[in-house]
DNA sequence: TAGATTGTTAATCGATTAACAATC
DNA sequence: TAGATTGTTAATCGATTAACAATC
């Protein structure tokens, strides 16, 4: 299966559509319209037409899509459906708040195991998940040959962390420290920022307080 | 003072600015260019300047800006300097996990209390915040102003809880719930939607794959 | 057939990039 | 003064929107 390329701009926007034909799961009919998700949503609906037509051929004029196939085509696409594996690196607060998390295979990720530098938290468990000496991550990085890392610690080790990962054959980096990390070429580093939320929210409650 | 207004785009670039400036706090240079930030985190040079020029008029040609001064100006733009207050609404694992995050200050977000259904959750403490029970929800709202509201309870009540964050008078909404919200116009919902981040993640993979 | 919906082609809009003038 | 940096104006690029043809 050839893997489609859409724009950063579609890809951001086929996750809301696979979770909100997820809550009409129940609904009386069996398709769905681009037309209904772009109302229902608040949305353009050429973007949402261009959208799913970039990534699926079943819909039919007139008729729309058959929920469950978009639904199921969705899910193919954004991964879903094949569980990629990770390590996560940091075992503090945000650490062990993810690794307890239990929506992650829902979405396709699989944490395999966490690492910590501080000998406390190593050898310990957090829910299901192993938490292991710093130590021991290049080893099992190569054996299970897992792709993503996920940073968790201080900002301050985080180059240093994401170095070794990048070195243990990680390829894709999800980053939860509020730093900028130095990659080579073809590794992938998605900051996960809350920083940016919360500056959009109060940037919104600025200006229509200024403009009251 | 009043509120300059900047692309979205730019908003999101703007806290990479302030947290790499904060790292560099310890230097030698009192001075700091657009030029010498782009080379950094590997950004278009024109991009930074437009962006700081945006919020600043203190870049002086040649010298660049006083880094403190610009570390200032991006802080007080950002609303870091003065925080607003917020509450949380489902104290589960990840709203637990954000009433003991105590980095929010520092970004100017202050929660002042929790909420709950959950009779065996309320009137406990995560942290130095109560979780009280939703009735006192619209009466402390009203109370104290509060204009944010985070959503952390399981998608299906979301909507609900949303409603009534409005009704309380609530003006910003982080919504860590990961379904659409339906709100009036002049209320803004922030989708801090982690799905979204996985299939970016997970789209890199695959076409890096499929192409080596 | 008529109408609703898809998907495509063209036009608009906004952001990024490039070139350059202004300034210390 | 010369050179580095800012900030602006124009050109390019890409995404969104609008108009329309195709189809069931």
């Amino acid at each position: 299966m050839p893997s489609r390329c859409v724009s950063k701009q579609t890809l951001q926007r086929l996750p809301t559509y696979l979770s909100f034909l997820r809550t009409r799961s129940g609904e009386a009919s069996k398709y769905v319209s681009a037309t209904a998700i772009a109302d229902a949503l608040g949305m353009n609906q050429v973007v949402v037409r261009k959208d799913l037509a970039s990534i699926s051929t079943s819909g039919r004029p007139k008729v729309g899509y058959v929920r469950e196939d978009l639904i199921q085509e969705l899910e193919r696409f954004l991964g879903y459906d094949n569980a990629d594996d990770a390590i996560l690196v940091g075992a503090g607060k945000l650490g062990r708040a993810l690794l307890s998390f239990d929506g992650f295979p829902q979405y396709g990720l699989n944490i395999l195991a966490a690492f910590d530098t501080d000998p406390a938290a190593a050898n310990t468990r957090v829910g299901d998940k192993m938490v292991l000496p710093l130590e021991k991550l290049p080893d099992l990085c190569r054996r299970t040959k897992v792709r993503i890392g996920i940073i968790t610690v201080p900002g301050e080790h985080a180059q240093q962390v994401c170095d070794l990962l990048i070195q243990s054959g990680i390829l894709a980096i999800w980053n939860f420290a509020n730093v900028h990390l130095e990659v080579p070429p073809g590794i992938l580093v998605q900051n996960e920022n809350m920083a940016v939320s919360l500056a959009i929210l109060s940037n919104h409650l600025k200006e229509r307080f200024s403009t009251k």
